[in-house]
DNA sequence: CTGCCATACCTAGATGATCTAGGTATGGCT
DNA sequence: AGCCATACCTAGATCATCTAGGTATGGCAG
């Protein structure tokens, strides 16, 4: 579904909503591309563990409303990185286009 | 490096310059991608007997030159097959930019 | 006050696409 | 005669993602 490109979604969301947790980044995903992108949890959670071993996202456990959340937030690292996958993204867009054109 | 795109990419090439064979293909994409795509052959071929499997290309061998080739061509099927990639592509590219606006 | 559903998290193993790393054969050029 | 570019191929590795489970809890309907 994301294609290898799902590193630069969740960074781009994160990015976009601030710090979240896990469900309402896989909520924010699926709203901020018109439902294109509704991804299992089983994609997701391990994906952001992923970004965390990285060093590209933090994570804390939030108790808030009394509901244990795993919060999760760009680091410094993620931002830069998401600039990357952003410039990566645009050429990999351009490179496909180019061939369809 | 073609992300899950690697048959829209090999259709559209063989839309693009008709008839050709897997080495050919594999040329055509550098160049239409301006370098982008310079996928090796151990991806393309592969891809290519796939898309013969599944009736979306037809290949026979030709000899023109003396040398021996196996000319690839799009089917019926896969004209259709690269309409619907298409599609997906602008909706998984639309998705994508979304996210990212 | 109880049962159920949505929320919220998780992981093991399967799947599938792509790449690595080999291999073969031949035509044309030096 | 030897070498390089062309041209094809496959087995197995790798990696991303999905499937298919599992747990726990807060809030709402009945």
């Amino acid at each position: 579904m994301a294609h290898g490109h799902l590193d630069l979604l969740l960074l781009a969301v994160l990015r976009r909503g601030g710090p979240q947790h896990g469900y309402a980044v896989i909520a924010g995903l699926r709203e901020a591309s018109d439902g294109a992108f509704d991804l299992p949890e089983g994609t997701v959670y391990p994906a952001l563990h992923k970004l965390e071993r990285d060093g590209l996202v933090q994570s804390e456990w939030s108790s808030e409303d009394g509901r244990k959340r795993r919060v999760y937030a760009l680091t410094g690292a993620g931002r830069t990185a998401l600039v990357a996958r952003k410039t990566e993204w645009a050429m990999f867009r351009s490179g496909v286009e180019a061939v369809l054109a």
